[in-house]
DNA sequence: GTCTATATGTTGATAGAC
DNA sequence: GTCTATCAACATATAGAC
């Protein structure tokens, strides 16, 4: 996608952003590691000094998108208080962190499973889920939320449309700011007047 | 995925049956003819003899997919009556075909656009949510939905919502019947008591 | 940390027999 | 409508010089 014929020397995470961004154009298995060389403007051998191959890539980009998602579930509003609050604030928050980290979460949420690696970051996704799904489970209990859509069912559905910004998405044509609050609302009261 | 060992002919509807079910497990860069022709039990070459190549197959796959999404807004109950009513009904619609097809659609959804076919399959999608975003458009405009959500969001995040389904939904891990409906309530309704 | 050159396997697609 | 055999292109990865 965006050329770098200026800079001659790489780190892993440049390499990596550089990566990212031709995984997320191309695909993962579209790409080849002469793109990557292409798109990076060094030579196929020099990626191999910084990595070990293309999954190595692969799962330091889902690696670092995974972190910063499970870093919401140690924050202090996440912690303590009402359900409904803690919930609202993961999703207002996953939706912030989704645009802060946009090419590497979209590269975790196109991750299919078929390498260890994708496994792996299917599974590590599943945990982060079934977190946010007790956490609807408590607020269903509590009585906060609506009794009559099952706890597993609605957290679906809800980080269906979470997830889905990352397909339409882009920093340059939209205004960040409103968006975690319009998905807040419209994920709490419905779209009905 | 599933083998077929026992069919020794094809036509070109049970060879994509096929064909979309590797599609889906291993995506459709990471398939090779070699993966469709074991799936399948024949060679290859008898592959080419009922399609064109690999691409003639993704392209057959997600136009029926399309057909079947574009086929709902034709339906009385979606040409007539309160806008947030015709809403309702694609709504219903789309979830309910999005099972009814349920390999075909989760294809289409992960088609993303290098070749010439997935450019194509991403405009006619575009297309489809553009004229649902007219009809939110309108019921906005009628006071049946809420005015504080843009309409061109709204879309998009009501569609997020349903079209994750095919990321998680196994016709024989679930019931079918109360998806849509549940779907519907959690759109319109939101999550909150 | 970069490069050129190359090894080795896999890919989509075709030729032509049955 | 199926098959075996084969091709040219491209894939990931490595060797070794600078």
């Amino acid at each position: 996608m965006a050329e770098n014929p200026i800079r001659t020397t790489y780190t892993v995470d440049s390499l990596l952003a550089v990566t990212v961004e031709v995984f997320n154009t191309r695909g993962y298995d579209g790409t080849s590691m002469e793109d990557l060389s292409r798109a990076a403007g060094i030579s196929k051998s020099s990626i191999y000094h910084h990595v070990r191959g293309k999954e190595e890539l692969l799962r330091l980009a889902v690696g670092r998108a995974l972190d910063s998602l499970f870093g919401i579930l140690d924050e202090p509003p996440a912690l303590s208080g009402r359900p409904v609050d803690r919930l609202e604030h993961v999703v207002r928050r996953t939706a912030e962190v989704l645009l802060d980290e946009l090419p590497y979460v979209t590269l975790l949420l196109r991750v299919r499973g078929n390498t260890g690696t994708e496994l792996w970051a299917l599974e590590r996704r599943r945990d982060f889920d079934h977190r946010v799904a007790d956490l609807v489970r408590a607020a269903v209990a509590a009585g906060e939320l609506k009794s009559d859509v099952e706890p597993r069912l609605a957290t679906r559905l809800l980080f269906g449309m979470i997830n889905s910004i990352v397909e339409w998405y882009r920093p340059e044509a939209h205004g960040v700011d409103h968006l975690p609050d319009a998905l807040v609302r419209l994920a709490f009261d419905g779209l009905r007047a």
